[in-house]
DNA sequence: GCAAGGTAACTTACCCAAGGGTCACTTACG
DNA sequence: CGTAAGTGACCCTTGGGTAAGTTACCTTGC
């Protein structure tokens, strides 16, 4: 063995790599933003060099777009699953909140990355994002106009901006959550009935 | 007159000169962050060139932390009114959102100063972002309180997490009325109304 | 079993553009 | 004609990105 030996392989294959590659680099991203973020930080967390993450994901944007792939399609795909089940609109928002607190307990930044304000306009990053920003705002919008309708509301603008609330409503639950690293799924949803039937007597 | 001429004075007074960079980088740090936003694109939006934002605020730590207290004193001083007002707890977040409306109709991107996540971690800026977050904070503190306590909820957890996605859902409705800028603020109260009786029965 | 060599995993040392920050200088107003 | 308003041209650090080299693992042939 070589012990202390700085460089040369370390013996861990290309897969495990990259995924805790994917692991930090969600929660620096999710942390500074894309703009605030650095590789060389990404780099110093897993314990290698910045040019590995450049041979393994191309660039800073490679790097970001695989972070991002591997949050939206499982965040979009646990929201399908959970609406497709159906029920009463009263109770889709809880079960929805339920089922992103039990997917993403271990990564919970992800959801960061959907909403980056920080990342360049244009581009590929940008499209990427507007991409699952439109496919979670439309379950948003079918659930707001199911809530906002029941009550005898219609106004397209209403159910736009209370879709929009909604997003920040999960947002908010998720930035507290990331700042109480003891606080389990569980607890989590737990609390969010309780207020919900507190606040809404539902 | 000079007319094309580019260099020399162009006869606008500091003070004024100092009002408009103030706005154009309210908008360009609340767009891009502390972090993505550029010297020279704010000064550009001046009509100006990047020394005079050095000459007039020293830095850009100097120039984010006067927009930034322009923002938050204006901020805390108008829901510190509102809230002194008194009244029912139930009609409290209808009257602190009109407030905020009202006062920051043209000026939308303040509220997001004192919620930049791309700002440095330490230093001048996280600790006056942090104050006025607190001072916010507090008040929200109360509202919630209030609010749970008259339905039965008196978890201290609790109350600081609704409080925080309070403060989300201001983060959000303000978002929404940057990307619709024919909304007047009249028009957000009058919604925001709307909404919360059909969703709370209030 | 075991040398030989190919390849995958990794680093050191560098390049370069972008952007924060500064200096010397120029013009117009009072 | 002094001073406030303003600029062109520069420096320098930070950070994205790359080229070339180093080491360990893994076959392959004997």
């Amino acid at each position: 063995m070589t012990g202390s030996r700085a460089v040369g392989t370390k013996g861990v294959p290309r897969g495990e790599r990259e995924s805790q590659i994917l692991a930090a680099g969600t929660e620096e991203f999710g942390r500074a933003g894309y703009a605030g973020a650095s590789m060389v930080e990404i780099a110093r967390r897993v314990g290698v060099t910045k040019p590995l993450l450049y041979q393994y994901f191309g660039s800073k944007e490679g790097l970001y777009l695989a972070c991002l792939h591997r949050a939206g399609d499982r965040l979009t795909e646990g929201v399908a699953v959970t609406m497709a089940a159906g029920g009463d609109p009263e109770r889709m928002p809880l079960a929805v909140l339920a089922a992103i607190f039990a997917t993403f307990d271990h990564d919970r930044y992800a959801w960061k990355l959907l909403r980056d304000p920080t990342v360049p306009a244009t581009g590929d990053i940008a499209a990427a994002a507007g991409d699952y920003r439109e496919r979670l705002d439309a379950f948003a919008l079918v659930g707001a106009g199911q809530l906002l309708g029941s009550r005898g509301l219609s106004d397209a603008l209403d159910v736009e901006a209370l879709a929009h609330v909604w997003t920040g409503v999960v947002d908010s639950l998720i930035s507290w959550w990331i700042d109480r690293p003891g606080e389990t799924a569980a607890a989590m949803t737990d609390r969010c009935a309780r207020m919900m039937a507190a606040l809404f007597g539902w």
